[in-house]
DNA sequence: GCAGTTCTGTTACATCTTGTTACCTAGACG
DNA sequence: CGTCTAGGTAACAAGATGTAACAGAACTGC
C-alpha cells in the first residue's frame, strides 16, 4: 500500500502550508493546488486519493468546482470552509462532498476524518483500528520508524542524524513527488515560525543524506534533484504496519 | 439501485422514531435497533447499508460496539451523539466511524451526510489509474522513464541533462514526425508563457543531445534536421508498459 | 559544570546546466 | 562560382546546485 496522495486546495498560502505540514506529519503526501486547472492537471498526471477543497477561493467557488469535477471524477472531496452554517454545509454535500469541515479545525480531527473518508473510499485501510505504519521499504532500504533505524539493502544499519532522519521521513511520505526547499523546510520545522531564510541548509542536508544512503552520492539515484524546483525521492515506497 | 437500508441504533424511543421518520421521508428504509445483539441479528439477517449509532446507549457504549463490529464488519457507521468535543469525535473516528454528527442535528444535514457516506461506500473500487509507458526503445537505445535513464545499444548509461531528457521525450512521443522549433519549445516549456524568443536555444539543445546519442554527431542518423522546418527522430520507437 | 563529540547552518568556491551570441559551414540557386 | 540563408557549434554568461570547511549549538559522559 502506497502512501495516500491528497490535494490541498486553498488560496491562502498560510493555510495551505499549515495543512500540508500536518498531513505530512501524519504520513500523507500533500500536493498544493490553487485553481481548478491545477486540480485537473494533478488528477490527470497521477493518482489522487482525496481532495481537501476550500469553499472560498478568491473569485472562484469551491462548490462549483466540486460540482464540475463530479461530472467525470469520483475522487473523494472534503470541504474545508469558514462557512459553517447548515445550509452552507448542505450545499457542499449536494455537490457530492464526502465531508465538510469547518474552519478553524482541530488538525487531529481533520486527519481522523481524512482517514475515515479514505477508508470508505477503499483506497487505504483505515488506520483507526490498525497500528500506524511502522516500516517503510524503498529500493531495498528499510526505515523502521519504531526503532528509528535505517538499514541498507545489505542489511547494515546506517546512523542518521535527527535532521537527516526527519528529511527521510518527509521524502518517504511523498515518494515520486518533487518537493521544493520551502516545502521540505516547512515539513522539517514543525514549529515553523515562517522566518525562512534563503540559506542553503536544505541543500547541505540533502547532500549529507545522499552521502549515507546513495551508492554513489555523486550520481544520486534515490534522492534526485529537480533543477529549479527542489528534490524528489525517485522510488516507490511500500509501508507495513507493525 | 434498491432502497438503502439503514439501522438506527438509539436507546431513546423518541429520538429513534424521529430519525426513522426523517429517513423514511427521504426514501430510506430505517430499521430500529437498541442493542448490539439486535445489530448483529440484522446484519446477519439481511443487507444493511449503514448504521446510525448513538454513542451513549444506556449502559452500553456506542464506540465499543463499533470497535467490536469493525473486527469482522465493514458496514458504514455514522455516530450520532450529544458528545461533540473534539476528543470525543476523535474517539469515534478511531474505532472506524465514517462520520460523527452532533446532537441536536439538522435533519436535512443528517440526510445529506448519510447520502455522502452511502455514495462513497457503494462506489466501485476500480478507479484504476493507468500507468504511463515506462520504457522506450529506438535503434538499440533504451530510455527508461521510471529510472529516467538512457542506455546506449552497448549498454552504457548516458547522462542527459534535464533539458536534454525532456527533448528526447518529446521526440520519442513523435517518432518520424518532423517537429518545428516552436512545437518543440512549446512541449518543453510546460509553463509556456508565450514569450517565445526567436533564439537558437533549440538548435543548441539538439546539438548537445546529438553529441550524446549519435555515433557521429556530425552526421546525425537519429536526430535528423528537416531543413527549413525543424527536426525529426528518424527511427521507429517501441514502448512497453511497466 | 566541563571537555570532547556530534550535529547543523553558513559560507565560499567548484561544477553543472542552459540560453545567447558570434562566427563558421553546408546547401540552394542563379 | 558567388551569394544568400539555414543550421552547427564554440565560447561566454548567468544562475542553480554540490560540497568542503568552518563555527556555533547541542549533546554526552563524567
Amino acid at each position: 500500500m502506497t502512501i495516500p496522495r491528497l490535494l490541498v486546495v486553498d488560496d491562502d498560502e498560510d493555510m495551505r502550508s499549515m495543512m500540508t505540514r500536518f498531513l505530512h506529519r501524519s504520513g500523507f503526501a500533500a500536493l498544493p493546488a490553487g485553481t481548478e486547472a491545477e486540480i485537473r492537471a494533478h488528477l490527470e498526471a497521477g493518482r489522487i486519493d482525496l481532495i481537501l477543497l476550500d469553499v472560498m477561493l478568491g473569485d472562484e467557488n469551491g462548490t462549483e468546482i466540486c460540482a464540475r469535477l463530479r461530472r467525470d471524477q469520483d475522487v473523494p472531496v472534503i470541504f474545508v470552509s469558514a462557512l459553517s452554517a447548515d445550509h452552507q454545509r448542505m450545499a457542499g454535500y449536494e455537490v457530492g462532498a464526502d465531508d465538510y469541515i469547518a474552519k478553524p479545525f482541530n488538525p487531529d480531527l481533520l486527519i481522523a476524518r481524512v482517514r475515515a473518508v479514505l477508508h470508505r473510499a477503499q483506497r487505504t485501510p483505515s488506520l483507526a483500528y490498525r497500528r500506524r505504519t511502522e516500516t517503510y521499504r524503498f529500493a531495498g532500504w528499510v526505515y523502521d520508524a519504531r526503532r528509528d533505524e535505517v538499514r541498507s539493502p545489505e542489511g547494515f544499519e546506517v546512523a542518521l542524524s535527527r535532521r537527516e532522519t526527519a528529511l527521510l521521513k518527509v521524502l518517504l511520505a511523498n515518494p515520486r513527488i518533487p518537493l521544493t526547499r520551502e516545502e521540505i523546510a516547512a515539513a522539517l520545522d514543525v514549529a515553523g515560525d515562517g522566518t525562512d531564510q534563503p540559506g542553503r541548509a536544505i541543500d547541505v542536508l540533502v547532500g549529507r543524506l545522499r552521502g549515507k544512503i546513495e551508492r554513489n552520492p555523486r550520481d544520486p539515484q534515490l534522492l534526485r534533484t529537480e533543477r529549479g524546483l527542489g528534490y524528489v525521492l525517485a522510488t516507490d515506497v511500500t509501508t507495513e504496519e507493525a
